[in-house]
DNA sequence: CCTTGGCATGAACGAATGTTCTTGGCCAGC
DNA sequence: GCTGGCCAAGAACATTCGTTCATGCCAAGG
């Protein structure tokens, strides 16, 4: 297996907790002489030594011949902007029957109700995101159920195939289908496979945003 | 105000913007000859000119003697504990009628078929936490679809009203369901309420760990 | 017994890097 | 015109720091 991780003997576990805790109190890498001190070694060289062996079994990875050029690789990162999150804000419920809290997109002070946490890798570069939570089981035709969350892209528009947010405007219903476009109507198709799907008038039918992801929390 | 930023120079933003993209893509700060180079500066002393009133506007600290020794000051939240995300294993697929994959817990190295992100707030302090991705639509009675991942916190035990994941030794069978004890048998009752419970021996159920939640991931 | 490989020690070398000194252009204000 | 503040260039100087060398202990294995 690739990158198997070996046993590390004492002071090379000893070094690593090091480097952790000190990147947490200075934002830089220590230098070896830092590690030495820090660890109680006798010399440079034994931490150079021990700094070879956990590149080799991939704990770090070095840049030669450039101070302080070590790097905390695989756990959970630091500085790794891709691996932070961003909150996401929980703008209101949705259920059948209730419009949609509307999204005031450039004021980020309209105060969302919570803040749900998403790592950034699950949003790159989408643009305004956010959340709604399901109240009632008015959803469950999509298997979506009472106290999910929904995690929703604004976006007015969508292909055939994604799911959005619709919101029925004669029947003054809010659902999260599929859309489809079909001739000169709309089809709205459950996600349960088991149900029928819905077909309207395009002019009845208001596109609030895609449906990115559902998560369900328990207790 | 206290620690306005009075206007910089074009050098000086040069320099903060290097900083900036030099930290993205290094983890480890730049040497002054390395801004320097990065910046088409004659000297390093211009360099450590400029420097020396980046940290006085406030837009560093610089630690003196050591060799990159320049932190970013403000911006947003940089190595904030709870605002990062934890890798979980993704350990296998789960379908009605095939064994759960068991989760060697000592052993870091036993390669998960990939790892999902998720912010370490939502986990605190669980323990073995991993995920399954359900195949096929056997736990549509769950509200949990083909594709879905599930998110378990291993456990052998469970009290009433948890979600587990439970093995039905008879039926060879992975099913997701509430569990209850009642009197001496165990009733498992599916999420979605409109479907039945199913009654089964104690001895028959093996519980493997607990559902912390349902993540679904559209396109 | 001897060799081999993992591990540790101490010292030194040399490159990388922070710091300082000298010099000079530009410009507002007295 | 002279002065002082701001900014910059070029070159050295002094540390810091990565790397290497020589040496020795010790257990596993032929």
């Amino acid at each position: 297996m690739f990158g198997a991780h070996k046993r590390l003997s004492e002071k090379q576990e000893r070094i690593l907790r090091f480097l952790h805790q000190f990147l947490e109190e200075h934002s830089y890498p220590p230098s070896i002489r830092d590690i030495q001190q820090g660890c109680d070694v006798s010399s440079t060289s034994v931490v150079d030594y021990n700094l070879r062996i956990l590149e080799r079994e991939g704990h770090i990875r070095r840049s030669p011949e450039i101070s302080r050029g070590i790097e905390l690789l695989g756990r959970q990162r630091e500085t790794q902007p891709a691996f932070q999150t961003v909150g996401v804000p929980v703008l209101g419920y949705i259920a059948a029957g209730e419009p949609i809290p509307s999204y005031a997109a450039e004021s980020w002070a309209s105060d969302p109700m919570e803040t749900l946490e998403l790592p950034a890798s699950w949003l790159d570069g989408r643009g305004e995101v956010y959340a709604l939570k399901v109240k009632g089981q008015s959803m469950i035709d999509a298997l979506i159920d009472d106290g999910d969350t929904v995690v929703v892209q604004r976006a007015s528009e969508a292909r055939d195939g994604e799911t959005v947010v619709a919101w029925l405007k004669a029947e003054q219903e809010a659902t999260l289908k599929r859309f489809y476009h079909e001739g000169g109507r709309v089809r709205l198709q459950p996600a349960n496979s088991q149900m029928a799907p819905i077909y309207a008038d395009p002019r009845n039918v208001e596109v609030q945003g895609k449906v990115l992801g559902v998560i369900r929390l328990l207790r």
